[in-house]
DNA sequence: GCGACAG
DNA sequence: ATCTTGTCGC
């Protein structure tokens, strides 16, 4: 199997990292509605690491919004790009993420990523980002609040609260949302392209039973069956 | 300066 | 993210 290149023109410092997130933060789209929840076709993306063997595998799972049925499936081998630097998951990430999303032979008309969107220092998480570069609406879904403070939501299913940033004026950067009866809620953002109460929406609909969308389930579990076979 | 910190 | 068994509970 092929490994995956690393962009030439891809960041190597930390501060030219910052620069590149502060430069496309300016494309971001917050405010569109994206895709109504529930309908054509989802993908869901996730990254597994072997650092020690310098190896990373993406998988990309794409779901028929509707039937949550599993439409396509495809993985991409790589080498590490970037160290894990809070606020810079995306340089680790995305090199790996968009070489397994051109695999797939069917567009997706959401993206769902593993992190944050919105909800980033700098306002451009690895949700963000992925959306801006590839022009697809996206929504980050993490499962924990990051450097974020939230009022814990209700005890059921729907409920929600909202994530802010204390250190920014109590800016509003997303929803805690309850996807489980009685279950540590997830951390919904907006990436590109969708708003948040959409992104909210879809969130509860690619969870019908479990914590995490299916979306995310679905590509973890392929992302760390393909590392297993790449590794060894 | 120190600690915290998506994955 | 990753290292890792059994175990409590619906």
């Amino acid at each position: 199997m092929t490994t995956v290149r690393i962009p030439a023109d891809w960041p190597t410092t930390e501060a030219r990292a910052r620069a590149v997130q502060d430069e496309l933060r300016t494309r971001v789209e917050l405010r569109e509605p994206g895709p109504p929840p529930g309908t054509g076709r989802v993908a869901g993306v996730d990254v597994a690491y072997d650092d020690a063997r310098d190896v990373v595998v993406a998988a990309a799972v794409v779901l028929d919004a509707a039937s949550l049925a599993v439409v396509e499936e495809a993985t991409a081998v790589g080498r590490v790009s970037f160290p894990y630097v809070p606020g810079l998951l995306a340089f680790r990430e995305l090199p790996t993420v968009l070489a397994v999303l051109e695999r797939l032979t069917v567009a997706p008309g959401l993206v769902v990523c593993d992190g944050y969107g919105r909800a980033h220092p700098r306002r451009f998480g690895l949700a963000s980002h992925l959306g801006v570069l590839t022009g697809l609406p996206t929504i980050g879904v993490a499962k924990n609040p990051f450097t974020f403070a939230y009022e814990e939501p209700g005890a059921r299913r729907g409920s929600t609260s909202p994530l802010v940033d204390a250190g920014a004026g109590g800016e509003v950067v997303g929803c805690a949302v309850r996807t489980r009866d009685g279950v540590k809620p997830v951390f919904v953002s907006v990436g590109h392209g969708v708003n948040l109460e959409n992104a909210v929406a879809h969130t509860l609909h690619l969870a019908p039973r479990y914590r995490l969308p299916e979306s995310t389930r679905r590509a973890d579990a392929l992302c760390r069956r393909a590392l297993a076979e790449a590794t060894g």
